[in-house]
DNA sequence: AACCCATAAGGTACGACTAATTCAAGAGGT
DNA sequence: ACCTCTTGAATTAGTCGTACCTTATGGGTT
């Protein structure tokens, strides 16, 4: 997604993150180094460096005399957009769209808030562009075009909030709602409420008033955990 | 604070890390690999391996030709507990502490709901155990043994959300607290009122009163903000 | 039970070679 | 004279292989 092949760690990442993240090898499994490094016909080298780069993502941990072992599950960094991609392509994907879209609709409503008093006219405008792009898109089968302005316009609300936590959820956001339009619900075309609600909040932001961005944010994302069944009675 | 020594390249990233998240080097400056090495009198399988790790926190890129550029502040990967240490140890950790509590104000409310509804008698039992203990250290100085519990307190009610991505927060929220203690406001005694929430909020788990636990987790949290002087008005 | 040592892993260092990419100099055309 | 394209040299990361060091473990000895 980001940089395919950069280099042959990054190689050797690619299949064997996606192993361990998946699942591939229980907590406490011991690989070893030169295994390794002969299974993926690298150098110890670059093994070694791959191995680092698990280390800092907490997959693995890696001890002398022992090996690389697999780290418990809860250990693992899921921030990292470099394991939320891996796990996405996983097998337990819906149960990662599920955490993920909790997620979103934790942070976005606060988000929006933020935005609606921190918003530059520039991102008002955009805000309200990528709002009636949806509209543009919401009829016919375009659900390319719409998730394009979809995912813009949830990027712009994330980084108008001012906050850099936040900001950098843009990605995650992205995988999200292109998770949903690929692979799992969304049947025909989008929810005509939900396309208005996006239009509402951007004139709620564009207006400055934050308790009405961040009411009707929430509305968008209860939207979201209802496709996915999770109630919230 | 995770592990001291892990190696020489771990050596070389405790004090190459913080200079690159503390802004010792512009966006688009240039190292290059050997000068490091040499620079920390280290191989450069060492040096290399460092570079691995900074380049998978995306605080900088690796390019044949060119060196190892420093990446902008805006691609940096600002969930990885590494670098929110950093930067947390660095100049501007007033700013970290404000993006880091904007992030707690948006999560912790709607973890506790969750909580309310997830948690396990045991945790329900933790829960009142610690806000119990938060009162018998509110008075008297007892800072460290109210900083405690109070950590004790907000992880558990991350963890007792379900919710993963809520979870991994525990350490953050640890950091957030504990420099909150230790370096920056909180003169005296803490304030009263929170603590009389947090046992409000162990009540309301414990009644699986998931709109009233996230209240009250809100009242909690905009203290928080207010501390800081983000108003929320 | 305490001790010690053989051993098996990762950790470090070094040197040689490869490969890609930048930059500048020069050829050629306009 | 100016611009563009080509080409090649220089530079830096990438890869490999080997030799050796360090440490934890586990079994064997006292």
């Amino acid at each position: 997604m980001t940089t395919p092949g950069r280099g042959l760690h990054g190689r050797v990442l690619d299949t064997l993150g996606p192993e361990i993240t998946g699942g591939g090898y229980p907590p406490g499994s011991v690989l070893r180094t030169d295994e390794l490094a002969q299974r993926f016909d690298v150098s110890r080298s670059v093994m070694r460096e791959a191995v680092r780069v698990l280390e800092s993502m907490h997959l693995v941990e890696s001890r002398r005399r022992v090996g690389v072992t697999v780290r418990a599950e809860s250990e693992w960094n899921v921030y990292d957009p470099q394991v939320i991609r891996w796990r996405l392509a996983g097998a337990d994907r819906p149960r990662q769209l599920r955490s993920l879209t909790v997620l979103r609709s934790a942070i976005e409503p606060v988000a929006a808030g933020l935005a609606a008093r921190h918003a530059t006219p520039e991102q008002c405008a955009e805000l309200t562009e990528r709002a009636l792009g949806m509209v543009a898109h919401s009829r016919g089968h375009k659900l390319e075009g719409y998730l394009l302005h979809d995912v813009a316009f949830h990027r712009v609300i994330l980084e108008a909030s001012g906050n850099e936590m936040f900001a950098r959820l843009g990605d995650v956001v992205a995988e999200v709602l292109a998770g949903r339009t690929h692979h799992d619900v969304m049947f025909e075309d989008p929810d005509p409420a939900a396309v208005t609600l996006h239009v509402r909040v951007a004139e709620a932001v564009r207006a400055r008033d934050a308790a009405r961005a961040e009411e009707l944010t929430r509305e968008i994302t209860v939207g979201a955990l209802q496709e996915l069944d999770i109630l919230a009675p």
